[in-house]
RNA sequence: CGGAGUGUAGCGCAGUCUGGUAGCGCACUACGUUCGGGACGUAGGGGUCGCAGGUUCAAAUCCUGCCACUCCGACCA
């Protein structure tokens, strides 16, 4: 992409309404823009995020065997009537009425439509076990919405389902979506720790959060340090191996690990007091069990081995997409910018023309673009005529993993400066090998 | 929902107390000089001062009502 030709409006000013990093980068990077208190548009470059971080839950979701579908935003009071949670859910819920009077609402999750879609298919056990889910709009209408898109009324969520003809079946789902989560954000450059949780509203008896160490996180945790060296379950897993995943899970929840909520401080003090680490967090993810919750009072039954009808035993698994941009960024920036991982990064890779204009480092700039395009690179190239500083200040902002500097300097030896956003030195090198560095190739 | 604030050009702000018809920096446009870490000069464009009433010869400024947004708290993916 010529960024002469896109639509990245950084900003120069903070705008003041932006207290924690991550929301004043997301502005300034031109990711977002605020249309309504909680509201979020997302420009170009943020989608392009969105999508990758998209991309990797779609990934390790369907690794697990988890199948996705896509639901409406807009669902029907009735429904939520049969669990129950349309009196239960409160002001929080966005309700609405359509030209015929018929009361609606903007859905907040979608426990009671799958539900619904369950019950109107499946009658067997040998259907199970199954897991739905889907990446979809939310809206909760949160009585103060704060720090950009951390806490917004309208955010995106994967969520997904599953169903189990018993709680054992319904713990191997747990687990597989469990470790599912850890692989996630592993994979985002992200330490994520589960803790044990509160099931709040949703209910069960069953729950971990997932949670970020991040001093601007919005909840006080409580937790054992090694699991900051935990090693990630690898591709390889076997999801169907029960016993196997059991020992994942059983390893991931051995040592202390709490948010407030569910903070038990003599069992705190246990911990020894080198690995005691009392830390603010960000939720990315959150799993219940909830067992017959929804299933009992909708009547989403199957008939079992015994040629009994069951209940299905059902659980809940929530990552928030929109958030965990958040996330990334308060763990990955410094004070120039952003520092994209580069599984989520918008572009691989910055062509900064420092001289744009000058036939020398635009037919430079032109062969690389050219060659790292054909090889598959996503590229954002500056050919924007601006001092190079302003690209300089431009690319850190965005925090591209890498930043190819082609200026006249360097290509009266034949070569180019590649330099790593991360912290890296520049380093001189030819054309080609720029391209053979970027490409895997050298 | 309790408490505290803020709305003036795309962004950041001054002007409001003490009423006289709107200004600064950045950004934007044109031209010129510049160009390896956010350049400089000259000339420009852009605002029914959040909205609606009221007071007054005259309202960004005073009064009343409303709306929006932000922060602290309680609540929450």
């Amino acid at each position: 992409m010529r960024l002469s030709r896109y639509f990245l409006p950084i900003l120069r000013e903070t705008p003041k309404e932006a207290e924690i990093v991550s929301h004043r980068l997301m502005l300034r990077a031109g990711l977002i823009r605020q249309e309504a208190a909680g509201i979020y548009a997302w420009l170009p470059l943020g989608l392009k995020v969105l999508n990758k971080v998209n991309a990797i839950i779609r990934e390790e979701q369907n690794r697990s065997g988890a199948v996705e579908l896509l639901m409406p935003t807009i669902q029907s009071a009735d429904l939520w009537r049969e669990s129950g949670r349309y009196d239960a859910y409160g002001k929080e819920m966005l309700r609405i009425k359509d030209r015929h009077e018929r009361e609606m609402l903007f859905g907040p999750t979608n426990e009671e439509m799958v539900t619904e879609i369950f019950r109107g298919y499946v009658r067997s056990y040998k259907d199970l076990p199954l897991n739905l889910y889907h990446i979809q709009w939310k809206f909760r209408d949160e009585v103060r919405p704060r720090f950009g898109v951390m806490r917004s009324r309208e955010f995106l969520m994967k969520d997904a389902y599953s169903f189990d003809l018993d709680q054992a079946g319904a713990r191997h789902s747990y687990n597989k979506m469990f470790v599912a989560y850890l692989r996630t954000f592993a994979r985002m450059g992200l330490k994520a720790i589960p803790m044990r949780a509160d099931t709040g509203p949703i209910g069960g008896d069953l729950s971990h959060e997932f949670i970020i160490l991040a001093s601007t996180g919005e909840s006080e945790v409580f937790c054992h340090g090694d699991y900051l060296t935990f090693e990630v379950p690898g591709a390889d897993t076997d999801f169907d191996d029960v016993a196997g995943l059991q020992g994942t899970v059983d390893r991931w929840t051995s040592l202390y690990a709490a948010t407030s909520e569910m903070h038990d401080a003599a069992a705190f003090e246990a911990v020894p007091a080198q690995s005691k680490m009392s830390a603010r967090g960000i939720e990315v993810g959150h799993i219940f069990y909830f067992g017959t919750k929804y299933s009992a009072p909708m009547g989403a039954k199957v008939m079992g081995p015994d040629g009994q009808e069951h209940e299905v035993h059902m659980g809940s698994y929530g990552i928030g997409p929109s958030r965990l941009i958040a996330a990334i960024i308060e763990a990955s920036h410094d004070e120039n910018g952003i520092i994209w991982p580069q599984a989520v990064a918008p572009f691989d890779a910055v062509i900064l023309n420092l001289k744009a204009g000058d036939a020398g480092t635009d037919a430079a700039c032109a062969r690389l673009y050219a060659d790292l395009t054909a090889a598959g690179r996503d590229v954002l190239y500056d050919d924007r005529d601006e001092r190079p500083g302003a690209k300089f200040a431009t690319a850190d902002l965005i925090g591209v993993p890498f930043q190819i500097l082609v200026g006249p300097k360097g290509l009266a030896e034949g070569k180019v400066e590649l330099k790593a956003r991360a912290g890296g030195e520049k380093e001189s090198l030819p054309l080609d090998a720029v391209v053979a560095r970027l490409t895997g190739r050298g």
